[in-house]
DNA sequence: TGTGCACAAAATGTATCCAATTAATGAGGT
DNA sequence: ACCTCATTAATTGGATACATTTTGTGCACA
């Protein structure tokens, strides 16, 4: 690796052994001349951000000053502006003027219209699938459930939370093909919701609810029954959020 | 005008004058420090292209290269490659590669995919409509229905769909308010759809199917019941596409 | 004749400079 | 003391120059 540093922007790898960054060279073969960027940094930065936010690490009201950004992250002002504005139209930070940027409130509002367009958009993605789904994605959905029951059984509510988080997953993959554009939005709203979510399967209850939600869905699946699949995914979303209940990231 | 030309930047007063663009300043005084530019170029330049590419000025498979686009605009290449970031995210363009960007092409499953996620969307808004509006708006409503009536009797086709379009208008800007990420995807889906749509209210079915659905969802929102809104806009969603026969426009 | 590598051209990606805009500040008038 | 308006400082917006990446092309060689 240290044969770049003196090749590549130095400030990009002051950032990197900061750890903040990984605008990470891959080293094809011997010479410099073939090692390749794996994503552009605009595409970087904006994850970057993005997870900043979702995570609370930048708290609503901070300001946001690009040549700031671009300092901390050892970029120059252009990619740190695409990425401002592409949050910007996700809603993820305002125009403050002259003042830079600035993460807006989270609001109870908000984080009920989120969980309220999921599951609408949840609900018709579940139905669309009923007509389509394979009976080996049955099995994988079945064993994802056995998986978390088994999770609850030992105690492990992290793995209750990942073999649930599989199983949408899962779901979701399916959709992706044929509708592209709806599997975008329910991944969008997914993310934004991130930031109002507690990990809400910290406790017991909310574990053992979300494991019967996804046994309904597969019960309406396998009955093929459209009307009768948005129901339940509805419900299933909405009793997420009612568990995830609305907590502000404390300051 | 002529006092500006002197000052600001002489390529944009240069396509000004071509007839494209609009980088309008308002001269708010007497002295030419105060005029303000109406919005940023940017925005503007999203606007145009957006535009060309629903409009079918682009044609697919054109090849958008941003300094071709920076001279016809006549603005420098950033606000070009804001806009076509912008662009991409929606899905109206696609990155090629080294050959910079080109309008996807035109699809039947992609037009249909529209349609419903319109479908689902407004469907949900009308239910969460319904219990909110108010008498005010209800006479509204009976008027535009009775306007586009009106216009069916006299053959001004032009104005049923006027009429028609105010009516969605309308609708639409109730829910602005309240939920504001759902107008927000209302609106971008209505947007994309124009792609597909050639005029459907040039033949008279078409014209009475529209006006008869809005009766419909008059009739739904004055019992106030969700169900039977959601139900009601979205055969009206439905009959809206079969009436835009998909019909790629002629190269 | 086909395949692979190297080189060149075209386009996007990034950095930096200057302009325009906005919010804050302070002075002056009421 | 308070409101108004010019001034200024801070920050984003836009233009341009330079770097990097990608694709296409042609030549060498099997």
């Amino acid at each position: 690796m240290e044969i770049c540093r003196v090749v590549v922007n130095t400030r990009r790898w002051n950032a990197r052994i900061g750890g903040e960054l990984f605008f990470g060279y891959k080293m094809t073969g011997q010479t410099i001349k073939q090692a390749k960027r794996l994503l552009p940094v605009r595409e970087q930065t904006y994850r970057i951000l993005k997870e900043k936010i979702l995570t609370g690490h930048f708290r609503p009201n901070n300001r946001l000053v690009e040549e700031s950004l671009a300092d901390l992250l050892g970029v120059s002002r252009t990619p740190i502006r695409e990425a401002l504005h592409k949050l910007e139209l996700e809603g993820l930070v305002k125009k403050k003027g002259a003042r830079g940027f600035c993460v807006p409130e989270e609001t109870a509002e908000d984080m009920s219209e989120l969980f309220e367009i999921r599951a609408v958009l949840e609900g018709h993605a579940l139905a669309c699938l009923c007509k389509s789904i394979s009976e080996e994605n049955f099995l994988l959905l079945r064993e994802l459930i056995k998986k978390a029951e088994r999770g609850v059984l030992a105690g492990r509510l992290e793995l209750v939370f990942e073999y649930n988080t599989q199983f949408h997953d899962l779901l979701y993959s399916l959709v992706r093909g044929k509708r592209p554009r709806l599997f975008h939005l329910i991944e969008d709203m997914r993310e934004y919701i991130l930031r109002y979510r507690k990990d809400s399967l910290d406790n017991l209850q909310a574990a053992e609810r979300s494991i019967s939600g996804h046994k309904k869905i597969l019960m309406a699946l396998e009955l093929k029954d459209p009307v009768l699949c948005e129901h339940v995914m509805r419900a299933h979303v909405y009793e997420a959020e009612a568990d995830a209940a609305y907590s502000p990231k404390a300051g």
